[in-house]
DNA sequence: GTAACTCTTATGAGCTACTAATAAGCAGAA
DNA sequence: TTCTGCTTATTAGTAGCTCATAAGAGTTAC
């Protein structure tokens, strides 16, 4: 790769920088971008005292596991400004490239969804709730780099079941709606909530209906 | 450890369950924890999509390393069994732990929303295609361990528009279902789709009301 | 010139934590 | 009983290493 021969001293500078970069690189890689043998980055990372990869990597993946454990921010897609139980909420979220289609530049759709979905199942004024069904509406595509923000508002509530519509929007203009039936778990039995659900989707079906 | 032999369901779970807790346990180390052999522990990784240790420990390193916080991306949504463009398709996905609620061990609906809607967009006979509309209903609780299997069918193609179904199941049984209204893109120009998009929903939005 | 020295590369044995394929055992249902 | 599902064992092969040993090139010292 590199064309020139280093100095053993201006070689350990430059692997300790590659690694700094990217610390999945394996010894072999290593050598191949610095122009050596494997044999020698060996020796390098001896006398550097660097741990083989896959000490590498457990540090790090230990690292992480230790250091950001936040279930609660991952329960929800995108970041919940305004929340208020049984009434609605604000939700905004950044289209990032990783969530578009490769050739274009268009946000998937169950991005959309997931946010939208994350919200209405916020806003359900229970501890724990399900989505039971949706109708939803691409109005227009979004782009990576904008920002989305979806307006939820409870629009009916009976006993265990919420129906809650969704609006996102971006830079004011409509590129989402949906309506959400949101069924709320009173988290005893699950089991049970199995059979309960076929029963009550079939009937809240109707309601979606407009 | 464990006194009691376990069924193959539960030991799944409990395998699942070690393994959110900590992903960095060998199969060595989980075969005695669960009171079964390595070779009985690697059946049960093969069977529930789950990856090696170097793996395990390689992506959580680098989704540390590049920020990412999101264990469950919805990037892949589900493996691609089988597609028969314009006609229908077959898409397989192991609910894993990181997509369910913090509690219980339920998916969260969009992830289920995610792979029928990718599903949907590939089947359609498009080079590329995005999602105009979707009813869904969620019929029951899929948890973590369960092997989605997704089936969609193109109910209707006219010019630019598909209307496909889409049925997922685990062991047989439904636990989802929806219709896509997925828009085929001509590639040419996007900001005119854009100004389509709005007309074309619209419309479409009666043809999907059954 | 050659001996001493550093640095690099090569070779081989052995390790861990696997994959993949094959076979054998065993317990419960048809 | 035979058949099937599940479990366990065995063997061969893999990546990415460790550790030890050795051979060669290049430089320096005398």
């Amino acid at each position: 790769m590199s064309g020139k021969r280093l100095s053993k001293k201006e070689r350990h500078q430059t692997l300790l920088s590659k690694l700094e970069a990217n610390p999945l690189l394996t010894d072999e890689q290593l050598a191949k971008e610095l122009g050596v043998s494997i044999q020698t980055i060996r020796l390098d990372r001896l006398a550097l005292g660097l741990p083989e990869l896959k000490e590498r990597a457990k540090s790090i993946a230990s690292r992480a596991l230790n250091g950001e454990n936040h279930p609660a921010s991952l329960e929800v897609v995108g970041e919940l400004l305004y929340c208020e139980p049984g009434v609605g909420g604000l939700s905004r979220m950044v289209a990032e490239p990783a969530m578009s289609l490769s050739r274009y530049n268009i946000i998937r759709g169950h991005y959309l969804f997931a946010q939208a979905n994350s919200l209405a199942v916020a806003v359900a004024d229970a501890p724990h709730a399900l989505t039971g069904a949706a109708r939803v509406e691409f109005s227009r595509p979004v782009q990576a780099g904008q920002v989305l923000i979806a307006r939820a508002r409870v629009l009916e509530k009976r006993g265990r079941r919420f129906v809650v519509e969704v609006v996102t929007r971006v830079d004011g203009q409509e590129v989402f709606q949906g309506k959400f039936l949101i069924l709320a778990l009173d988290g005893k039995n699950l089991t049970e909530e199995k059979l309960d659900l076929e029963n009550e989707t079939a009937i809240d079906r109707r309601e979606m209906n407009d």
